[in-house]
DNA sequence: ACTATCTATAGTGATATAGTAGAGTATACA
DNA sequence: TGTATACTCTACTATATCACTATAGATAGT
């Protein structure tokens, strides 16, 4: 697995709109400014996400961006499979990979699909409701601290 | 992690260095044609397995390559490391990453880290006995079963 | 000397990444 | 009804990485 600018700017995104779950819409603006990142590229990002049905949309005066699902519906797994396409290690078996003619293939694919099912172990089972607690606590021991 | 044809093609060099460990020294040429490596590029790879401890090599009419080490004593970790740099599915600390600057990067920081531990616990698990081992037992099913 | 081998470095086409740019669409509100 | 403010969509571009390719040179056995 690899995690490029976008799918971390999205994973960003979805934990600033699960903090603002309650407050109603979050605009493209305000998004981009608190987290650093270019406006027309967050843009694309958010449509990514709508699209797959991370995200819901409000256009006009009052409009923003908002979760479609409650953060604890949402694991960070599904949003990494969204915008990187794929979790694997290497494209052995998908795309049109060209080593592997003979047996030499097997004994690493194992070892391969070892390490994706331990990627998947963990990224599917974190959502975004244990970010925003996460979050809350250093926010607070951060504070006490001062 | 990503393995690229490169990291890929540097570990069949090693598996098949590491069969004919007890047949002296393999050229190039033989290795480029039994893997379906364009010649040229192996060559790079090879000299980079050199730098790295991995393999030796023999210049002149009868040279070729062979393991620098026996091949119990090298894991698949260490050659994934010097070929591909490092492990990280994100380069949250190392590099130039410009992300993070506030404590968003914190929790989802944590994540990473657990997918890089987990998939080291693999890859550093896996030596190249081991590989041979799965090779010719592969092998020899492969020749009852016909 | 000759030839088969490894060594070293520079170049190249294709693709992916990380943006930019700009025109268009919808909605609230005066 | 007009306009400001938001989201939508498509096309373009600079840079880097990947996967080679090319070529000149060094070394060792016969």
């Amino acid at each position: 697995m690899k995690i490029t600018y976008k799918s971390d700017y999205a994973l960003k995104t979805i934990l600033d709109l699960a903090l603002n779950y309650h407050n109603g819409v979050v605009t493209l603006h305000d998004l981009a400014k608190r987290l650093d990142i270019p406006v027309n590229f967050l843009e694309q990002i958010l449509i990514a996400l709508k699209n797959g049905g991370f995200v819901k949309s409000r256009r006009g005066k009052t409009g923003g961006y908002l979760l479609a699902r409650h953060p604890s519906q949402i694991k960070i797994g599904e949003v990494i499979r969204l915008i990187e396409g794929s979790i694997d290690p290497i494209a052995c078996v998908h795309r049109g990979y060209k080593g592997c003619r003979d047996l030499y293939k097997c004994v690493f694919r194992e070892v391969w699909q070892g390490v994706e099912s331990a990627t998947s172990n963990i990224i599917d089972n974190v959502t975004f409701e244990d970010l925003v607690n996460k979050t809350r606590l250093a926010k607070e021991s951060l504070m006490y601290s001062i």
